[in-house]
DNA sequence: CATCACCTACCGATCTACAGGTAGGTGTGC
DNA sequence: GCACACCTACCTGTAGATCGGTAGGTGATG
């Protein structure tokens, strides 16, 4: 019982970091604010995890741990399951501005969590190729290969999050992120697009 | 006299605190290394900016002169002007590290360059519609107008710079950013897209 | 032309505030 | 009685900022 009252600890802490990430980036962040949101002291929290970098790498697993699971069934994702997730995105933006912070954080020099998201993104520009295949095959509009596409997904995704985290209300996030997977699809068509769910 | 070499100084100083901030981030940077760059101490340096805050703004101020003038002319950008920038970019790792950093840093909370990143953006959105509507007229493929392709637009450029700081080996920024401009042009084609200027 | 008032461009010392991390406990449950 | 989950006390480093100078220049005035 106590080991499951430990592991709970540590779940909770890793909230806690992850909300102090999202509000003052890892910088910024304290290990005293992290401990005091679950009721501990600076040094409670240090007997979880060694470091303030352990700290890091423990959010940055569990996020791996999650999306390796969570969405990406077996074999990949597919784009229908992209969009939901972009749809859930934008109902957590505590969860995407942690990880848009982490990210600009990162490319500085030196940043513990470089490694950790220059690894991710070529693995997601892979899966992402996958999903592209899948879903369209071999060749899709302007002569691109999955390949050539992957990255332009993936930057849309990154790029549309920045947008929406400052400023939610002037952009449609799930919507535009639509409206791109209407490019790739090629509809040339000129009739108004479908109303997709919920967009308001 | 003095009062260009002061003009002078201060300029020297933007320099290096964009440098340092491409290099530590905002909050990662400190007077001190911004000071020793340019031969000076802190306190020196607080002799040009009162505070780190109003140096950050400095900077950002610099840059908003820099983009306002530089390739917007009179009435906006044009497409091939956009292309241009994104390789002029893909030559200045440095500049647009501190901006994606600085980008970062300011969706966290009460970040001081987030009023100048959300109103940039806004604007930014804005040129790309305008942009867009001067190349392709009223309706894009898959239906979108403009408006809804310039958050796209504006996304992709951002996106694929954070994907190319973190690994430039393995992303091709200019290359990338030509085949979402294919997308927006359409080309239902399946031929080799043309080699772009200097596509490697 | 000399002097006095004043400004600019700094530097040294110092203050305050945390921040991360260490050492050595204490209490509680098994 | 010992391992675990913490805490108190403390150290060290560093960051931003203030204070009070100093050295050199400029400009007006008697």
């Amino acid at each position: 019982m106590a080991r499951t009252r430990s592991e709970e600890r540590r779940a909770e802490i890793l909230r806690a970091a992850l909300e102090v990430i999202a509000e003052r980036g890892y910088r910024g962040a304290t290990l005293g604010s992290v401990a005091e949101r679950v009721g501990l002291t600076q040094q409670g929290l240090l007997h979880y995890f060694p470091t303030k970098e352990a700290l890091l790498v423990a959010v940055l697993e569990e996020r791996d741990r999650w999306d390796t699971s969570g969405g990406r069934d077996r074999e990949g994702w597919r784009l229908d399951l992209l969009d939901s997730l972009v749809e859930y995105n934008a109902m957590r933006p505590g969860i995407v501005q942690t990880f848009s912070a982490l990210l600009g954080e990162s490319v500085t020099d030196g940043h513990p969590a470089r490694a950790f998201f220059t690894e991710r993104y070529a693995q997601v520009r892979a899966n992402m190729a996958d999903v592209l295949r899948l879903e369209f095959g071999e060749r899709l509009p302007g002569g691109l290969t999955p390949e050539r596409a992957a990255p332009l997904l993936t930057a849309v995704m990154d790029g549309l999050q920045y947008q929406w985290l400052l400023d939610p209300s002037s952009v449609d996030m799930p919507g535009a992120f639509r409206d791109f997977v209407r490019l790739l699809r090629g509809d040339e068509g000129t009739q108004p697009p479908p109303p997709g769910p919920r967009r308001d």
